[in-house]
Order: C-alpha cells, then structure tokens, then sequence
DNA sequence: CTGACTGCAAACGTTTTGCACGGTA
DNA sequence: TACCGTGCAAAACGTTTGCAGTCAG
C-alpha cells in the first residue's frame, strides 16, 4: 500500500480525494482505461467529473506517476510507475499481465542499446499475444 | 514492389484505386497514420475522402493485409503484414523502426509462451525507447 | 449487370476547454 | 489566504454511419 499523498507531493502535484482515489484504484486493478478509472473511482465518490479523470492522468502522466500502455486496437490503459517489468499484451481481450523483468530480455535491451542505437525504456517492453484464458475461449 | 491488385483479391476485396494507392503509400513510408495516408494519397487522387481510409483500413486490418502498431501517447500507425520483426518504437517522436528477428528475442518467446502460457505473437512485439534521431535532439 | 465500394454530410462518442466555485497547503 | 484543482457545460475533435451514386468483376 503506497502513500498516495506523499507521491503526489514529491511530484509537485497536491494530494487531492481525487487524485488519491484515482490512484488507489489503479494499483489495485493494475492496469486501468480511462472510462474504468471513472466508473470504480463514482462508485466511492460519486461527485467526481470524467473531465478530472481526463486532466489528473495526463498530468500524472507528465509527471512519471503514471505510465501508459498502449493496445492495439484499444484504448490505453494506465499503471503506477513500478520497477521494470515487461508488459503481456492480449490482443484479444486487452488485458494486461506484468512479468518479472527475465535475462534473456536483458540480453535483448543490450542487444537493441548497443548495436541498434536505440535507448530502450525497460518500463515500455510490450509484447502482444494471446492469453491463456483468451486461448480457452477461441477453442471452444 | 508488391502486386497489390493480387494480394487485395486474395483476401477477398476488390483492388480499387482508392485501396491501392493506401497501400502502395504504406510500402513506401513503411508505417504510417490514418491522417498521413489521407494526406499522401489525395496529392495523386484528390477525390479520395477521409471516410474512405477509414473504412478500409478497418476492413485490411481486419483481412490481415495490414498490421496496426500502437504507439505510446499517439494515434496508432498501419504497416503492410510482412515477415517476423521487431518494432522500436521512439517514445518521443513515435517514429516505427523494423528490426530483423533476433536470436534473443527467439528465446524470449519461446520462455514466455511455454513458462507464461502466453502465445507471442511475433509480428506485435513492440519494444519503446529514445530512437537516435531524438537522442541527439535531447543532448542540444 | 450486380454487389461491393466510394464520397458526402450528418451523427456520434470521446477528449478538451473555459470559467466560477471550492479545497489544499 | 492564495492558488491549485474541481465540476459543469460547451466546444472541439476524431471516427463512424447511412445513403445515393459509381465502379470493379
């Protein structure tokens, strides 16, 4: 359990109900799109305003509190900025899955890094496949 | 220099000027965007409406004639399917970069659709960073 | 010739903006 | 108290849709 409060501070952002729901939410599903992020965070404060929702991510993307995660054919979702991980991306479903950061894509940024001419962001590696529950599903 | 008239009607849609010109700018360019594609192709063929790109972009990605490639912050871009590679993705200007198959990236796939139960695809391996361009940019 | 495709314009949903009010520090 | 942040409603934007006319096969 984070300190909301503290992490908006130390990012020069003021620890608002908002913002610190928003953020609870988050860490708690892991990965969040926008609309699902309004939809959990009424649930406890029914005042709220998608417009919020809008501006607090964008700026808490600014900030590094947040990180985007693109999916293809989807709209994006949202996680705390963690230690590296690699993103499993389902392009059937869109659901996101953390893996632990595994040598052998150590290997691969180095690889990219040095003969390639290109700074990897371990934060961003996304691969795009199928899940395993996806995999049920298309069997059937 | 694909026979795109061909390639159109193996998947069953017929080869329009409109759907062939959309292509052939993609092949040129490598990846491109909805607005890119509209832009590029009215110059030959003024007449072509942005309704049009839409719909058959939708229509070729759902044939698997094109691949959609999320990017981190922007709209997504569209490459021709082709053979297995890497995508770098630049995080500042969201240029696309095709990267041959990699020995390590063969291992990563293999570890993470047998350990993970997940199953890769390799055509959406997505890796984001600071392409050199934007590097050098940054240092000025 | 016929169904698939196009272009137009309207409709739609999402995201952004401006502003008066309210809350944090 | 001062300023940052919120909520509202309107505006802007990107994308989708319906339809009448056109074209590829």
């Amino acid at each position: 359990m984070t300190d909301y409060a503290t992490l908006l501070k130390e990012s020069g952002l003021k620890a608002t109900f908002q913002r610190m729901n928003i953020l609870e939410r988050i860490e708690v599903y892991g990965h969040m799109s926008i609309d699902t992020i309004y939809e959990e965070v009424i649930k406890t404060h029914p005042s709220l305003s998608l417009a919020t929702v809008y501006k607090n991510i964008i700026l808490m993307v600014e900030k590094g509190v947040l990180v985007e995660v693109p999916i293809t054919g989807k709209k994006p979702k949202y996680e705390l900025l963690k230690e590296d991980h690699i993103h499993l991306v389902c392009t059937e479903c869109g659901d996101v899955e953390d893996k632990p950061q595994h040598t052998v894509a150590d290997e691969l940024f180095a690889s990219m890094t040095q003969k390639e001419n290109f700074t990897l962001s371990k934060q961003q590696v996304n691969l795009y496949g199928v899940c395993n529950y996806c995999k049920v599903e298309e069997a059937s």
